[in-house]
DNA sequence: CTGTAATATATCGGCACACGATGTATCGGC
DNA sequence: GCCGATACATCGTGTGCCGATATATTACAG
């Protein structure tokens, strides 16, 4: 019923990380935000949980990718994150190495398919 | 250099499913077949491995997705797979959640991406 | 006719990671 | 004072991709 389907958790394995370096590409931001953003901009399709979130965040800081300053200048102690140049080139990578998956994907069952209405309901 | 990096494991996650139906929905094949035809297809770059099909197939006809049957008559002993009518549904679903899902990012990636030169080498 | 590579299927243990559950603390509004 | 939203954190579980390993069979070269 228009139920706005959660996409399957394997799916986003491998490209969680993408989406987080992406929105940090922007300015830095603070995991809860980095939460919600995610989740409107995908059409409340990609909810990651707290879970899910911190650990990747600790992750990614743990590669030094992305660095951690606790603030509170607006408002409230938060932890704000941004990309290191280490991250900026992953990030980059990461982004080239999805869009070939992505083609790569396209491809494939493209090739393949024939009788499957392909981004139709249901 | 020039080297076609192989996909890191977790993009694969999730998707795997959907190549391998992918394929079966032309024709019925075999293991091995499969295991090249993706390879193939796909530049090299998704080399799935035994460890990694024939689990993957003992999934897909345990869930009932795929059905398979021993035949020699093309020389030699193989285990033919094809669709099941719920294997074609899933694939249609799958398809189209793919689909969804690579827009979603590419929605996600746009909207940050200021500096970040996509598609082009290393 | 023997050795070796390709074909073909299978299983197992390890590992990484998304997730739900749970915990803690702060803040604003009623 | 209470409650919901904000904000961060950790832990255990489950899943699935992979490398290693095993076992036949077929094809072909020496």
């Amino acid at each position: 019923m228009a139920k706005t389907d959660k996409f399957e958790s394997d799916l986003l394995r491998g490209s969680l990380d993408l989406m987080v370096l992406s929105v940090l590409d922007r300015e830095p931001q603070y995991g809860y935000v980095i939460q919600k953003l995610i989740r409107e901009a995908s059409g409340e399709k990609v909810k990651l949980s707290a879970g899910t979130l911190y650990p990747l965040l600790h992750r990614l800081e743990a590669e030094k990718l992305i660095r951690c300053r606790w603030d509170a200048s607006t408002g409230r102690k938060r932890k704000w994150y941004s990309l290191t140049s280490a991250g900026k080139k992953r990030l980059a990578r990461q982004a080239n190495q999805w869009n070939q998956y992505a083609t790569c994907m396209a491809t494939l069952m493209r090739g393949y398919f024939q009788t499957i209405p392909i981004a139709k309901g249901s």
